[in-house]
DNA sequence: TTTTCATATCGGTGAATTCCGATATGATAG
DNA sequence: CTATCATATCGGAATTCACCGATATGAAAA
């Protein structure tokens, strides 16, 4: 008989980073940060042309997938890419990818 | 007036591929993979623990993104990765989000 | 304390996705 | 040609997701 690779589980974080990343408005927002610059979220809720709820809604999902960072400073919340989670989740994905 | 950096544009194959690897049933078909080996439907199906047509929609999904090669021999079809361009849609999400 | 302002959460609607069983297609075997 | 077998497509149910307007929260200003 055949030696069939079964199915392997695959690390929820990875998946969660993957899915937090595969949407047109939250790349979107994603590349609101190429310059550099932390963003309050009605900053990034203009750039993105998304509503205010939506926006944050979205800020969240990214934060909960590790993407970004958020800091309260009085009022507002400022938001920015977390560089180095990134730049893991895409290595880890690359590895696990590379193989196939 | 602050100088907002206004949403950019997001590449749709780009946007397509990330889609595609952002399932769990589809990492877990991609995977499936890891020993090099090309596979049939009916292979992946059992090997992924998902019924032929739902595989079969993934894989049709997979192809059109760019991930997955199809043969046909026969009756059959072989998948296979498509090696090289995963390699370059990693490296060109890799790319734009380096910058972040 | 009361008001204001930025952000978060809620409730709901419409769109998209996932999965399945049934069926169609298309290649080969008989 | 007819039957068989692998794969693809269809139709539909259940789930998830994106988005919005309304509202809640919580920090700072008045």
């Amino acid at each position: 008989m055949k030696n069939l690779s079964t199915r392997r589980p695959i690390d929820p974080a990875l998946l969660e980073f993957v899915k937090a990343i595969a949407s047109e408005s939250r790349l979107g927002i994603l590349l609101t940060f190429l310059d550099g610059q932390e963003r309050t979220v009605n900053e990034i809720s203009e750039a993105a042309r998304l509503g205010q709820p939506t926006t944050s809604e979205h800020l969240a999902v990214m934060k909960r997938a590790g993407i970004l960072i958020a800091e309260r400073r009085g009022k507002e919340v400022f938001y920015q890419p977390d560089r180095l989670r990134i730049a893991e989740a895409l290595d880890t994905l690359s590895q696990l990818l590379k193989c196939c």
